[in-house]
DNA sequence: AGCTAGTGAATGAACGTTCAATCAATTTTA
DNA sequence: TAAAATTGATTGAACGTTCATTCACTAGCT
């Protein structure tokens, strides 16, 4: 059925947009459906709660990542480029889509994210994992874990957003530094 | 006046750890007076409202940080030295009090943390600055703006930390690579 | 006695959720 | 083919709960 995702769609889009600017205690339900021109029950029809529809929510993001990231990836080059060109893809992904970045972020430092949700099958994890792992088989990256690599440049990616983000204005002056930052990354992740 | 100082340090300790648990709307303003053991209007002699609450706790928190951290430090020592050093006291101070880690990290992606909260006198990004600042003038770091060498670092002891609180079991088998991120860290900010 | 700090029941607003009523579209019937 | 019946999505007012905040009162100190 086309109509049941293309609300269900609405309403994620607009529960992405509010959540970015007010978080999530601060968007009610009725607003959400307001925003996504429905009424408050029709959110119902839906998902079960709110917590349920944040939660789908949250698989959503991550499958969008996914897409964007693993379809631009060119499994083919050489490892290091294709390290820069992922690099590009998310920062520039996560910037286009602040409210991807913001909900996000959000979500993972809240209550929301349990051991158990991060454990369950999560494509855009396991992407990861042979993502880095590839780069350690061809010898590109150190033998580590491919988990601790995705922390070290994930996290550098994360943190670079919310810096470009909060400081939009009084970036000018570091702008020309900020192409160095995937290749420190690099640097502390390459082999040898 | 020490019952103040005494009663507002209980209450902060209340908020982070029900914060911790169940988030900044997961905990009402009675729960946490409750843990600290007063009544639900006392919290009203020491903060205007709960928004004030939280802003003062996470002043508090960083205030807490940058002792820990700056105490530590020895300035004297060469700058690859107090790096490492830095990066262990930081990492175990979070992992020691989980609450700290989780409120900071819940309040910097929330609709609390705002640019001008960010640019207002900040003694602990101060320090920071100050810290990436020496490593560059004595040649130990590559040649980037304090900012965007603190980006780099303060992400990924972010990023780990919350690793590890989240895969606390299964992380046997890669702890004893977890030593190796501070180095690939290092790798990638130290000049050439 | 006067003063301050603390109390906790009361208040009112906001919110998540429900549900009886409505509406549009589709199917059945004649 | 036209009217009637059925279906299921949609609505939004209403409900019950939760919560931040207030305030009349009390306890304890000087």
């Amino acid at each position: 059925m086309e109509p049941i995702q293309d609300k269900k769609t609405l309403l994620f889009e607009s529960a992405l947009e509010l959540i970015r600017v007010h978080g999530f205690h601060g968007t009610p339900v009725s607003r959400v459906a307001r925003e996504a021109g429905v009424a408050a029950g029709t959110v119902y029809t839906y998902f079960n709660s709110k917590d349920e529809m944040i939660l789908e929510l949250y698989k959503y993001v991550k499958l969008k990542v996914l897409a964007e990231v693993s379809t631009k990836d060119n499994p083919e080059l050489p490892f290091q480029q294709r390290f820069f060109a992922f690099w590009d893809h998310l920062t520039s992904l996560y910037l286009s889509k602040p409210a991807f970045q913001s909900f996000m972020e959000q979500f993972v430092s809240s209550p929301y994210n349990t051991p158990e949700l991060q454990q369950s099958t999560d494509l855009w994890g396991a992407w990861l994992g042979k993502f880095f792992e590839q780069g350690v088989a061809v010898g590109a990256l150190k033998p580590l874990s491919p988990q601790i690599l995705a922390i070290m440049v994930i996290g550098s990616v994360i943190s670079l957003v919310r810096y470009l983000t909060y400081f939009e204005s009084k970036t000018q002056s570091v702008k020309g530094e900020l192409t160095q930052i995937p290749q420190m990354v690099w640097d502390g992740i390459k082999n040898h």
